[in-house]
DNA sequence: TTTATAAGTGTTAAATTAACATTTTTTTTA
DNA sequence: TAAAAAAAATGTTAATTTAACACTTATAAA
């Protein structure tokens, strides 16, 4: 019933992060060895609570850079996770958020007063309470979002290779795309510029590098984006 | 922080329940008229506060039972909605679900003691807090389930013809579908029977009648299921 | 100068989607 | 009792999209 605040149970409400990475040919997540109790020492996603000053995604922002140091990041909220036990000490829900991180420019940002390490997503340690459940659904969003966002280029460096692209997709995908397929279905989307310059670290004849143009997207995806890889 | 949980706030935590339901050839959500301050007399969302024994979806469940007298109903949980004015009385986060209801099984058991009434999506009253936006973000969510899920079954009676259907999907996405790709594109999911049955209502020839069959849903859909209209 | 390595590039068949009109059944009306 | 009216039922074809497929090019290293 609505008919009086005074009497509802109150809760703590939580923000955990899935902070999610690209290395190589890598989809990773960053986390943190927790330095408290309970389960101390054990690996967890990035977390804290909302304050009564702050909506969620501020609170979210505001956790992901105090932990890590990262300013301006894509986020979006995932689920709220409510089991009744879900955190042993006290009632809390937790609204899980997700983000996208480009690994090169934030690695040396990185705050050092945490234990935070990258793990690729299948091989990452168990977590702490429900988390490995929300990493599991944010993979999901990931890989639906990818057809309704270029939510790639928010994991890679500025300046990246068609090939880097790919192999970005094919790790949120999980499988193997063919290469002439790719570039062209990208191509057709018209948010990429191809740069003079080239990248001459992976191979001797040195492939082109491309950059995304945030104003042709903008333009496109008020009608319509949609990539089907 | 993470590393006390004594000293963080806590909060409310509300569940907001958009009711879908379809009759005739609009889609509708149910409003109740709120009878308590503030915003007393205004039309609103059914909601309630999330109790400590219980988790989100209880939650959601109890709450919609409670106010409409309806059981065993499809929801999914939608977003959480967290400004922190929100709501003038007291800080409130709202988790907000969306159910679907089959409108002819459920209206004579819609409880009595609530101002609850239907609305035309296209025609509802202008709602109290951020409820309005709640409910746009349920219709783009519906909107997308029917392309991943037999959602469209769960507001329709237990037989119907392909004409409600079809008429179902254009309130939903809002367009104009072709009759005859629409039913190919419907049976080529394998997952409805026909009935020797017909409906005599709406024509002098009768239309053939369907029902959805649970099980070919079960098996097909743990493999694939892609409803593009 | 040869070799090794990744980059770059188009075509075709197959599958899917979109566009489209006529016949059937039955009741009501003339 | 024949004609008219109204919605139901039903398939084909062109257009578009997607998937499958292999060879040449550029460059550095040996």
């Amino acid at each position: 019933m609505l008919n009086s605040y005074k009497t509802e149970d109150k809760v703590l409400l939580a923000v955990d992060c899935i902070i999610f990475g690209f290395d190589k040919d890598d989809l990773k997540i960053l986390l943190i060895k927790r330095d408290f109790e309970p389960e101390k020492g054990k690996w967890s996603l990035i977390g804290g609570f909302l304050k009564r000053s702050e909506n969620l995604n501020e609170a979210a922002t505001r956790i992901l850079n105090h932990l890590t140091g990262f300013h301006d990041i894509y986020m979006e909220q995932l689920y709220a996770f409510s089991e009744v036990d879900r955190d042993p000490v006290e009632r809390t829900i937790s609204v899980a958020y997700y983000a996208l991180i480009n690994v090169e420019n934030h690695t040396e940002e990185l705050n050092q007063d945490y234990d935070a390490k990258w793990f690729s997503v299948d091989n990452a340690p168990k977590l702490i309470f429900d988390h490995d459940q929300m990493v599991r659904r944010a993979i999901k969003r990931l890989r639906y979002r990818t057809a309704t966002k270029p939510i790639g280029f928010e994991l890679l460096p500025e300046k990246f290779t068609m090939r880097q692209l790919q192999k970005l997709y094919e790790a949120i995908l999980d499988k193997k795309l063919d290469k002439r397929n790719f570039i062209s279905k990208i191509n057709s989307l018209d948010v990429l510029v191809k740069l003079e310059e080239k990248d001459m670290m992976s191979s001797r004849k040195g492939s082109y590098l491309y950059k995304f143009d945030q104003e042709k997207y903008e333009e496109k995806s008020s009608q319509n984006f949609s990539l089907n890889l």
